[in-house]
DNA sequence: GTATGATGTGTTAACGTTGAGATACCGAGG
DNA sequence: CCTCGGTATCTCAACGTTAACACATCATAC
């Protein structure tokens, strides 16, 4: 089933096959109906190793995300992400070609092995589904790709192709949500300030409260543990035993939220009567905890689609303007928050 | 950075450059080490469509998992897996090529369209992920393929190469963990009984309490929900309202042991302290659960790694026979059961 | 001394696809 | 009449690799 059985099924040369299959050139409506009808019979599929060669290029996209070595979880949502990249790029007849890169810094050489070792197979294009490893990191061997990449990036920018997950908007969402469900001391619980994600949480939240005439509060943990469920854990202790509380907390991360209600839990601070909590990024945990967090949800599917079309766009027009898309959050409504009244 | 550039370089033929690169065939120990300096000062690389193209087989190994549409949330340990086989075959210069498949019945047709595709694409081999949603469940389709697989199987089976994961030996390791901790009425509460992989989990309990001389105690859900966490509450309480409680449980899973340590610790029945609780696979949430459960965990990235080196086998030698490989699951102790005394 | 086998290297063709260029036919315009 | 541009098809070469085969050299064995 290749260019050639089709030929001699119709008795035409290869090259006109070909040209009938797609569409390029000159072709006669007849033949290339004939030819369509051939290829139909016998289940013609092109040999991509064969147009590879011929093209020089590949026909994978290279979908790039993190892991960390001493977890023993992997994260579901980029796993998510590379879904939502692979059923979008089915439809064009492209492949996922996955690659992990170590989140540790101290693994920065062997990542940068990794991606030398992506461009010499000649992806098609690429996905990198990272904002706090951002691409400039590995500007040295990224400037070597000749390859259009579409970045995760944690704002719109100028720089290229890339998709940004509207964080801000996400949490000035949450804030409105709280002050609806009564809530007029609405604070914001940070975390991992560094992580360049973080502006986006917080100036949507700020925007939020201003607009709403609410006062600013925003809790900063002291950072005595690397782990964020700690982190929460320490500081849902320090609100319980606080004077005064916030009446409503956007948390940085679901993790950081998890950690608070248990602390407030064991503390007595009943959640949601005594204080309404949500968490950020729908974590698999949210579901789970007592009583399930409501959460910004991150779409990852969709985060994945959007990526795979700014790229298949990217690769049908390589002189396209740079576009960047926006993708938005979605509020996931469980019990840490009032019930509608 | 093609062999014609080393040929060049060195003043052999392609066909030498060829030979001495991959060691096949008569070469000179000399010649051999100057076409593979002149290979490393280039930074050459074997164009692996053109090898594709010339054998007929690709270099991609298709890594079969699955995934529900209907769920927000995407298999961790599918990822794990995934990322164990990666690295394993990094190593051999093959590529991962991702297949998702739906779990629900009614997009089987959907499935057999994308293995058939798959089989299009002539990967050197593939890895079948998924032991509830078995490979001959596709058999019609499977049996066209020209590439190998191994199966993840519920148990060792003589029906080709395949990775089992010992989960009678797990559960026995927890009963037998439990009882050293103190247990004498241990139970196994069961859930999704319809699951092959449920034989392995009772049988391997049933084996370590009659070694114990304990007796059997297994509670045995109504079945009330689909949703394994929901299951675990409506257990929870029952057992909390029990007249004779077990004072150590193995679960089902950990969303059946997270469901019940939840309606435990609404009843007021202390874990561990009067029931100790060891969950199964060691999803995330069961770091994140008061108290933290214990469980066993499924090593995911071993799995993928022993799958992999089960393909490569069988790709460098077809005729081998038939190789099952066992692979434990590790107790994760926290919380959910005593500490040590 | 020459047949024999082992060793090292070169030549050629093929995998399936596609672009460049050649060929052939047609109708319109000089 | 011949030329020209448009249309439709064919021929050929090339992408990088490797297997089959041919060739050359050398040491050993008869």
């Amino acid at each position: 089933m290749s260019l050639k059985t089709i030929a001699e099924l119709t008795g035409l040369s290869m090259n006109t096959v070909s040209r009938a299959l797609r569409g390029k050139g000159y072709i006669a409506p007849d033949t290339k109906a004939k030819v369509e009808a051939a290829a139909r019979e016998v289940g013609y599929r092109p040999n991509r190793a064969a147009r590879s060669l011929r093209g020089g290029k590949g026909y994978e996209i290279a979908v790039i995300s993190f892991f960390s070595e001493n977890s023993r979880h992997g994260d579901a949502l980029q796993l998510d992400r590379m879904i939502g990249v692979k059923q979008r790029l089915a439809l064009d007849d492209y492949e996922v070609l996955p690659i992990f890169l170590f989140r540790e810094e101290r693994f920065f050489n062997r990542n940068l092995q990794t991606l030398k070792r992506l461009a010499s197979s000649r992806p098609a294009g690429a996905v990198w589904f990272e904002e706090t490893m951002a691409l400039e990191h590995y500007a040295a061997v990224a400037a070597g790709f000749d390859f259009p990449v579409v970045r995760i990036a944690p704002e719109p920018d100028r720089a290229g192709d890339c998709v940004s997950l509207d964080r801000a908007q996400g949490v000035a969402d949450a804030v409105e949500f709280l002050y609806r469900k009564g809530c007029r001391r609405i604070a914001m619980a940070m975390a991992g300030e560094g992580h360049v994600t973080g502006f986006g949480r917080l100036s949507g939240y700020c925007r939020a409260v201003a607009g709403l005439g609410l006062p600013e509060w925003i809790i900063r943990t002291v950072h005595y543990a690397e782990d964020p469920y700690e982190e929460g854990r320490s500081l849902g202790f320090e609100l319980a035993r606080a004077a005064v509380r916030p009446d409503g907390i956007v948390a940085y991360s679901d993790y950081l939220a998890a950690g608070m209600l248990a602390a407030l839990n064991a503390s007595g601070v009943k959640v949601p009567d005594e204080l309404q909590l949500v968490g950020f990024d729908d974590r698999e945990l949210a579901g789970f905890t007592a009583p399930p967090l409501t959460t910004l949800a991150q779409p990852s599917y969709e985060l994945g689609r959007a990526a795979a079309e700014l790229l298949l766009r990217r690769l049908n027009d390589p002189g396209a303007p740079a576009e960047c898309r926006s993708v938005r959050m979605n509020l996931m409504e469980r019990n840490s928050t009032k019930g509608t009244t």
